[in-house]
DNA sequence: TAGGTGCATTTTGTATACACGTAGCAAAAA
DNA sequence: TTTTTGCTACGTGTATACAAAATGCACCTA
């Protein structure tokens, strides 16, 4: 097992292709955009090898997009690409709910009922920007709690490539007030062990989702 | 629009990428071996560059794993693997059945009948390689259907990487029998626009899928 | 003989140079 | 004035060279 003091030692593509994905979910490189090879490779100290393999990465990951002898750019979604993928993001959390009823330890709920209770604390004092990331470690962990290891990577991915839209859409604090709800929904049901209603939950979570990004795409 | 006599003039590490792919999936390239480089760029003719790229993107992809400093392996699949993604692709096809049932125009149902039929004929004179492609467009055709193109690519990606498996899957006669069982359940649910009947076939369907190919892993 | 250390070889990782394709602009012709 | 054609500059694609790390082997020591 290779835990702890391991030293990571992690290759430079792998650092350039993280750097460039943080780049790119914060907006600092804006969808559409050209990726300039020459001025990033500059700014992040690397050579033009690391960056390309980094990029062949992210494309993989469909957050950017190739175009052989014409350069890269950052994947625009479109209103269509949003909901394509809030509809597959909703059905693997739903059995991910499901699975993880079946298979998860008590002392593992109760952690993640833990996680919710601290959320609810940065909801009441409005801090949006603790909640927003415990948000994103929620959906981790509860998929975590599946054991199926295709279904966290899944998640992994679209849930990286909606996560500017999902930080967008929860502006308006009506939004805001429904989220918690239907994580409070989720929350009971898996404390109840009752993967069908958390099933059904996280995929209303997810379609309700939609409703609150739809305008600010 | 760009369409029909257009030069694909696809990058060199897009064809890389694709002939390792088939390579990976095709057995030459044995799962747990070691990814010999200066093998291949030497038969591939290619350089290290674009064949590290191609890398990458299968690493993306999941079917290698590149460990740094210490070269790429082709991915082997523990049955635990291969249960976690037919696990997820069973969920996956469950939701592009219900979507295409809602979705598809008469004349793509119509065509995938067809295609069934054409299975069955290969079925009958037990041609297994004909029948065996054609099974792969089925599904893969079924998905399109569904009109989501995320799920589509998450459907094509857990398809590429089972592909071996299920191939060796089917050998005995009666597990091939019960899969055009199957298939022709699947056809009858989708011609009566049942989507929550189809759903469950292809779920069902994937779920057999595991009985019948978790000996020959 | 077993275990460890250091060196040599092989393999991987990164940088750079060169070649090719694309796009933009200017000049000429209609 | 508009369209077409050729040239140029820039950016991308690929190859190769160099650096660093890892592996394997021989030799030394306990």
């Amino acid at each position: 097992m290779n835990t702890s003091l391991a030293i990571t030692n992690r290759s430079l593509h792998d650092q350039v292709a993280n750097r460039v994905r943080d780049l790119i979910i914060e907006g600092v490189l804006e969808p559409g955009s050209r990726i300039d090879e020459a001025g990033l490779i500059e700014e992040l100290g690397v050579s033009r090898t690391p960056f390309r393999e980094a990029l062949r990465t992210l494309a993989a990951e469909g957050l950017v997009i190739v175009r052989p002898s014409k350069g890269s750019v950052v994947r625009k979604l479109t209103p269509e690409d949003v909901f394509a993928m809030l509809e597959v993001l909703g059905h693997l959390e739903q059995l991910a709910g499901e699975l993880a009823c079946a298979r998860a330890t008590d002392r593992e709920i109760a952690e993640l009922a833990d996680l919710h209770d601290r959320m609810l604390d940065h909801y009441r004092t409005r801090d949006r920007m603790p909640y927003y990331k415990l948000n994103q470690e929620f959906h981790s962990r509860l998929t975590e709690l599946s054991k199926n290891e295709t279904l966290q990577d899944m998640q992994r991915n679209l849930q990286a490539r909606l996560k500017r839209i999902r930080y967008i859409g929860n502006q308006r604090p009506e939004y805001w007030a429904g989220a918690v709800e239907d994580h409070e929904a989720m929350v009971v049901a898996l404390k109840a062990r009752d993967g069908k209603r958390l099933g059904q939950a996280m995929a209303q979570h997810i379609a309700n989702t939609w409703d609150r990004v739809k305008d600010s795409i």
